[in-house]
DNA sequence: CAAACCGTGTACTATGTAGTACATACTCTA
DNA sequence: TAGAGTATGTACTACATAGTACACGGTTTG
């Protein structure tokens, strides 16, 4: 069940229907990569592209990179460094988050933010 | 720099200390694992073993398994999915806690499992 | 003093990751 | 109708990961 590569397929089909630099050719060449390569992933016959090279699909498709990231089943090495380095702390953090309601939480990051407490 | 195989050296022979359970043998058996793989992991001969292998061994040395898993360089793969299921959400909460002293994030959890917020 | 246990050196391996390189066939368009 | 652009099929590869298998020489103990 590859969600990534039809996702990626949609987007940049529906962006080429507005400019033609979203060819597979083009676009795979502006990632750095084999046209076969980007068509491979794409449909699924392949696995995702490394870390570094979503990061460049998510710019290129105006799309958030965590949500690319978290779609070919990785978690962005930074947000891991982040966790790493604290790493009882964070774990028990987000262990407790896990359930919590989006709400909850986006409140819990606007606090944080603004310092309200 | 290997601080994980001399940590768990470390950790290992002062256990053995008390317990002869605690040989590179007989631990390497628990775990389920070649002695001379345990033995080059702990000189930092090689890379630190697989996710499911470090959660082995914090069981057996009574360590915290993100710590361990910590010092390998890994992120708890359950953690991960957490992260993986609304990656917007916990990479705004984990970028912004980032920096946040350790006394903030804790009160931070304490309220969050008390409810009292 | 031999059996049992100890750590370690050497050599090898299976699987996964992240791609490249090239050929082929189709479709516009000037 | 030739040439440019398009996607895709096939074959191959370099490197990392996560170990195993076995032999060796040293030390302890019954």
């Amino acid at each position: 069940m590859s969600e990534f590569g039809a996702y990626v397929r949609d987007r940049r089909e529906r962006l080429r229907k507005a400019d033609p630099r979203f060819s597979v050719r083009q676009l795979a060449h502006r990632l750095g990569v084999e046209p076969s390569y980007l068509s491979k992933v794409e449909r699924g016959e392949t696995a995702p592209p490394s870390e570094a090279k979503i990061i460049l699909l998510a710019e290129e498709l105006e799309d958030d990179p965590d949500m690319l990231l978290a779609m070919a089943g990785k978690v962005s090495s930074d947000l891991q460094a982040v966790i790493r380095k604290r790493p009882e702390l964070f774990g028990t953090l987000i262990r407790e988050l896990k359930d919590m309601p989006e709400h909850a939480v986006l409140r819990l990051v606007r606090e944080v933010r603004d310092g309200t407490w």
